[in-house]
DNA sequence: AATATTTATTTGTTGTAACAAAATTCGAAA
DNA sequence: TTTCGAATTTTGTTACAACAAATAAATATT
């Protein structure tokens, strides 16, 4: 499965840009599909794995839910169950915001930390795999016509 | 919110390929979100919308239930329930299929056919906006670098 | 022809997403 | 300080997605 056209059976499209917007569609679906094929045996989504690693970036510091959702990749309005989720398997810990009652201070446990560790790992292998697919100049032109489509 | 960078807030990537994975998958979010805003009104999901077009590309033939998930974007492993969804709303018809009892007879009605175009001339606004920010020059390279990528 | 295998769709179950509304706490204004 | 409004998270509800298993019909095998 190559060209769009084979992908999804059609031969024609209405013009560039629809095809473009199709492409693109599918492309993240076979993007997110891979990812979730990797993130199965560790039962969890890749909503669970962008709440890590954003938890990562800043770890050691706390970080309140509100502050998750504003930098997910994809807006959770379900952000405490999912974060329910995450600490009744332990990988990360929820404390009362000492400042500020009605937020909730979230931080990975070492656990979590542990487990991100072998998920990124994984994750390295399709990683691998892009760069042999397109160039550093084409993946960052990639990139810019991403934010041009965005506007 | 232009580049990845500003519209998740985070100011370095690992690489330039990290960068464009997270910035395909940022975009493709934001192109659904639109696409469940306009869809909202119809009471209707992207999956619903995408089998519409794959039925409306094929009428008056029918299509059944196998050929429709193996062109669809996002392969549904639910599609009954999705077509009972359409059936109930009159927007598509199930029969039998004449010369194999397995298979079912998937066709849009005329309620389904009109119910489309008006989805479409919807769409067709962000489809306008979409050629202001893109040349088709670029249309095309994008669609083409999506290509590479999936390999 | 009888049985097994494959194909095609449906059903059951569980977890997650979407949306609205509730609950709690903070900050500001009267 | 009491009240009001805004901010933050949680809860309730319904619909949808994922996965496995079941059903049913066609095709192949013995």
């Amino acid at each position: 499965m190559t060209r769009i056209e084979e992908a999804i059976k059609q031969s024609k499209f209405q013009d560039v840009y629809q095809k473009a917007l199709v492409n693109l569609i599918y492309t993240a679906n076979c993007l997110r599909d891979e990812q979730v094929r990797i993130l199965k045996p560790f039962d969890l989504l890749p909503q669970h794995f962008n709440v890590m690693r954003i938890l990562r970036g800043r770890h050691p510091k706390p970080v309140c839910p509100g502050e998750i959702k504003e930098v997910m990749l994809d807006k959770a309005n379900d952000l405490t169950r999912l974060l329910d989720k995450l600490e009744r398997k332990g990988l990360i810990q929820r404390n009362l915001c000492p400042t500020n009652r009605r937020k909730m201070d979230i931080t990975l446990t070492q656990a979590g930390i542990e487990l991100l560790e072998k998920m990124n790992h994984m994750m390295e292998q399709t990683h691998e795999t892009l760069k042999g697919r397109l160039s550093e100049r084409e993946a960052a032109s990639l990139s810019h016509l991403l934010d041009k489509l965005r506007g």
